[in-house]
RNA sequence: GCCCGGGUGGUGUAGAGGCCUAUCAUUGAGCCCUGUCGAGGCUCGGACUCGGGUUCAAAUCCCGACCUGGGCGCCA
């Protein structure tokens, strides 16, 4: 009878209080522990650990054997009565009437679940699966389900609009980055970088606040613990604002995303405490960035975009979060709107755009729009690009597109920076990178 | 793409020309043990990435391939 269990319960949801009740649990068999006379079984399952304790004589005999003879991880589901314990892990054990081995595991195991001996990650992605069975590997992609329920929940109340743009797309990109070629039918497509001229192109819809939170492509062939080929990618647009509306958005949420981590009771298993940043972040612009890093012996050319090093030595210096503001337009994509001469006094090779940095690793980075349809086009020249490829954006400027702004947050970097974790590829399920494509 | 490391039982490691029929832990098989919670004790199994080369002798040195860790570039 392998069949689903019915209301079973969690070693979580049971307590001591439940002295005497007939219980029904279900999980991996998780350590087993043989002193003779009596046999510690622990079960391990969404919730956490419940002790099945057998006892020689008072148990039948074809069960106690049973349960002895189970390999580790194996699936179970065991039926028993539930006896307060103080000598329990949890307070209470399951005094066993019945087990079934819904699935029984192979050994030996590709990976220890119970922490006593590492295993290097790359070892952890081959077997992800079983990784996943871990304690801190669990708590880390349940963290990652509550930061992208927050981030929803903020943006849902704030009136925005969740929607869903292409992945496959044509020639047509920002440029910067190598894109993933695709057959397409009897053309060429590509894999996209990032929603960045759709969620532009929703600006002229009337939807005025969008979000989407998707994956982008990049096929650059780079090597490191902060990228991936695959990722995940915030993205809002909002239309009728500046650059300064859509960065208070943003340290708003981030600050809403940390409280919302720090409540989880998992995180204690992660060895990390949080604190909430406080808003506003601080805000330092570009030539004050390039000053502090000649300050510090580290030359930067105005112009220059920030080298890995510079980004640390900065993070360094400041180490908090912070915006680096009015950037190079020429380190800029065409889209970001230049400063205006009449009315702030800017120069006009400054735009109106933004980084978010955590002191390790930039999060973010964002902008005011070109709304200008004339500008647009003569921006996309400028970079080198063709307009004829653009044409389909271009076109949504042409019929009453309002002043916007946006920007685009790395999921997976905000993630690796709050949790204090060094690689990038821990807290995706299933990394995409320069070697791996399978699982 | 450039630079620097590393590939030893399932997992994590020690070993740096002969002392290696290769260390330790954990895992696996088995035995002892009636309160474990990284249980303990004993017995047994299980590995030098691959291909060339140097040498009387290679896990160890050299070359190549593959895999892999880190830094940088590019990029977000």
């Amino acid at each position: 009878m392998k069949s689903p269990i019915r209301n079973r319960k969690y070693a979580t949801e049971i307590t001591a209080d439940n002295e005497g009740e007939h219980v029904r649990i279900a999980g991996w068999v998780h350590e087993k522990r043989h002193l003779g006379g009596v046999f510690f079984l622990v079960v391990r399952d969404l919730g956490g650990f419940a002790q099945v304790t057998l006892h020689k004589g008072e148990v039948e005999k074809e069960l106690f054997e049973r349960v002895k003879k189970v390999p580790r991880e194996s699936v179970v589901a065991i039926e028993g009565k539930v006896k307060s314990e103080k000598k329990a892990p949890n307070g209470y054990e399951i005094i066993p009437e019945r087990m079934e081995v819904q699935s029984e595991a192979s050994q030996v195991l590709p990976l220890d679940t119970t922490g006593k001996v590492g295993a290097e990650l790359d070892t952890r992605l081959d077997a992800r699966f079983m990784d996943l069975r871990t304690e801190r590997t669990k708590h880390i992609f349940i963290i990652r389900s509550r930061v992208l329920k927050a981030i929803r929940d903020f943006l849902d109340e704030r009136g925005f609009i969740e929607t869903n743009t292409p992945k496959i797309v044509s020639a047509a990109t920002e440029g910067g980055t190598a894109l993933f070629p695709i057959s397409y039918f009897e053309r060429e497509a590509f894999l996209n970088q990032s929603p960045q001229l759709y969620k532009q192109m929703l600006m002229a819809s009337g939807f005025d606040k969008v979000y989407e939170i998707a994956p982008i492509f990049r096929a650059e062939e780079h090597d490191t613990t902060k990228h991936l080929n695959e990722a995940t990618s915030v993205d809002i647009e909002v239309a009728f604002v500046s650059d300064k509306e859509v960065m208070a958005l943003l340290e708003e949420l981030i600050a809403f995303v940390y409280t919302k981590v720090m409540d989880y009771p998992g995180l204690a298993k992660l060895n990390l405490k949080l604190d909430v940043p406080k808003t506003p972040f601080r805000r330092i612009n570009y030539d004050e960035a390039i000053k502090l890093l000649s300050e510090a012996g580290e030359e930067i050319e105005w112009g220059e975009d920030l080298s890995t090093s510079a980004e640390h030595t900065l993070g360094d210096i400041i180490s908090e979060l912070y915006f680096i503001t009015d950037w190079p337009c020429a380190i800029k994509p065409f889209y970001a709107q230049p400063g205006d001469v009449e009315a702030e006094g800017k120069r006009k090779d400054i735009c109106n755009a933004f980084d978010l940095m955590h002191p390790k690793v930039e999060l973010a980075s964002g902008s005011q729009r070109v709304h200008s349809y004339e500008l647009l086009k003569r921006n996309i020249e400028s970079k080198g690009l063709s307009a004829d490829g653009f044409e389909f954006y271009l076109d949504s400027f042409r019929y009453g597109m309002p002043p916007h702004a946006g920007w685009g947050l790395g999921v997976e970097r905000l993630l690796m920076s709050m949790l204090g974790i060094d690689n990038i590829r821990e807290v995706v399920l299933f990394p995409r990178d320069r070697r791996r494509l399978a699982p």
